[in-house]
DNA sequence: TAATAATCGAGACGGTACGTCGTGTCTTGTC
DNA sequence: GACAAGACACGACGTACCGTCTCGATTATTA
């Protein structure tokens, strides 16, 4: 699991000595909030606990978040900027979809997963829907974008049709994973992304059949 | 929301006088429990407000489910016997699959679509996998078939190509409504579903391209 | 403690096979209620140990008696009528008395003292006044009795003054008893006894000093 | 019946405004516990009732004891530092002894007569005997030492026999009214203490008969 | 002797209080 | 002044027992 980033921040936290403030506790707490996540997932996810794993007060956690959801998502938002890096289409369109699904599926394993599963499960219509947009669409826009250039890639080379960048055609790939992890509990195998390429995606985009 | 299936049980029950035991029971909680989640949804539920607004005790409710997530499932497969009905394709394709596609929006807008956020927001890759993977087929299977009978049809009449009938192409159109449900917070509107039947469903279903 | 009236009675019972009706079934309920009383004390005792013990269901309690209080109330009148039997004075004062608050003593640490101690916890100036009146005095009459017979004994062969069968005298003996128990939570012992007796309650009655 | 300690200590308590904590909220919670004593008696004593007085969470309340009873004998301490001051002999040992005999029975009259009555119930020879020898020497000892004390100046002035200093004399008017309290349900009236002063105590401890 | 009525055992039920746990607020003392 | 620690008010949890009620089985009474 996403164990990289936690080392990686940590190192840069213990340096610090002496009590935390500011940024410094804010990410000792989502990485504490992460861990938890991942440790017991959502529905038994406890304040106290994150608090006591970041050997910090619950006020402190109060003070900034208003409640557990909230708190959440902004560890989701801490955790997405170190994971969502660039991608370089190769040309082959099925082989980079692939790729792209995979670590999607490694990423959805991981806390992220969790969060986006206590996400949903508080979602409804009545709440506040313009920040439940927001939210969808920081996790959707950036994987659209990748998919995006995926498929750009395939067009300039022919082997895509123009048509195939329709936002909803753009988006299905990364929809069909995200609705897998939320019904089966985890992420779709290689096999199972490979079939959803072969049936469903690929015969949607290809050019000249 | 589903009043129908309540007004059409409560008339079965009151014929019985004194105090409910038994199936009798477990229907008025049942009902209880839909109501509620449909007015509160699953993250706000709480069991006291359902016993009380079932007049039962609580002790009534950990009698027979041993806690919310059990309840409301059990609540959910009542609810299904009464909801999933037949369905006989007429031979257009596109227009049966836009009609049952309604019929799920519907039905995730009332209770049912509450208690599967709730099973989904309380699903792990740690839980218990078995009962899980029951339930969504209990949730899935029944869809399956009536998407089935709908692209039979249409082979019968040459308008649907025999390939369409692999299962990852014949369960899509129900995943793209589970999936905007969960991810949006509402049930796919009309626009939607004729854009997911125009862009993704027929163009891999059609015959003769 | 007080076994042999349990097994003279439940002889009786187990003669009459089958289901047990009427008297025969109280008096097994009273057994139970004595039996539990000995080994939970009065405030752990539960109206569903007493009528699983008697294999009685509870509705067999409650349609004779109104709640815990009453079924102990009854089930101790029905024990004191098989313990508090005669007593003939010997004329020996002081060794009448020790006898009998011996006695006193010995059945204070049957079920008799707890059904006493859960009466007194629940004795409130605002209860029913004149029940507990007319309980108190089924307790304290017959020992008044006993205690007048010997004090009149002495009198008769002038060991005992006769202004010593004063009400507030004659009850002094058994009052201290029944203090020392409630207090200190087990009968007083011989030489406690003694003690009474040497220091209070005989110069209080000897004559000629 | 004993406002006067309320009144006293929850002026302390009001001064400190806010949220009321540690020594502050244990004396708001004993005060209302003896209210409640006082109003519906040990038997129908409920914490949550308690706590509700109080304003406080049931937790405050087990966070300090470990259920009712434990609550009650710390609440009935607490009153006792308040109420059993110092009491000077006159010389008139039975006018000493009634007024202290009536003070006692004002005491029954309130709360610690409802908790000495609870504690009474639930006491039984297989419960924590060292603990309830300590909590009874608590309520004794005081009350000796001041018929002691009384006794004493008897003897200085002549009145009374020295060998009334047994310990066994010395507690027997304090006993008496505990037992009366106990068994009549309400504390003995000056007329009963009279006969009791008259016809038991005063011939006891006499000098010069 | 069979039919009928009463009583019973078993235990489900509606309700209340229990003792525990987690939330979000607030206080204290430390750095 | 921001923080760690944790006490606090609140409220839901899941359990235990109360006193009522229902059911079918057994027993006594009447036909």
């Amino acid at each position: 699991m996403n164990e990289s980033f936690t080392i990686e921040r940590s190192a840069v936290t213990e340096s610090t000595a002496g009590r935390r403030r500011g940024d410094d506790l804010e990410r000792a707490i989502f990485e504490a909030a992460l861990e938890e996540l991942a440790e017991v997932g959502y529905a038994n996810l406890r304040m106290e606990a994150i608090a006591a794993r970041a050997k910090a007060g619950k006020a402190s956690l109060y003070k900034r978040w208003p409640d557990r959801a909230h708190l959440i998502r902004a560890a989701a938002r801490y955790m997405a900027t170190a994971v969502d890096t660039k991608f370089e289409p190769s040309g082959d369109v099925r082989a980079d979809m692939r790729h792209v699904m995979l670590r999607i599926g490694e990423n959805q394993a991981g806390p992220a997963g969790e969060a986006m599963r206590g996400w949903v499960g508080e979602l409804r219509a009545t709440s506040d829907a313009e920040e439940a947009e927001k939210i969808r669409e920081a996790i959707e826009q950036p994987r659209i974008r990748v998919f995006a250039k995926i498929l750009e890639s395939g067009i300039a080379n022919g082997t895509v049709r123009p048509e195939a960048l329709h936002p909803r055609i753009v988006n299905l790939a990364p929809s069909m994973m995200t609705q897998h992890f939320l019904m089966k509990g985890r992420p779709a195998s290689a096999a199972v992304i490979d079939e959803m390429l072969d049936h469903i995606v690929m015969p949607l985009v290809s050019a000249g059949r």
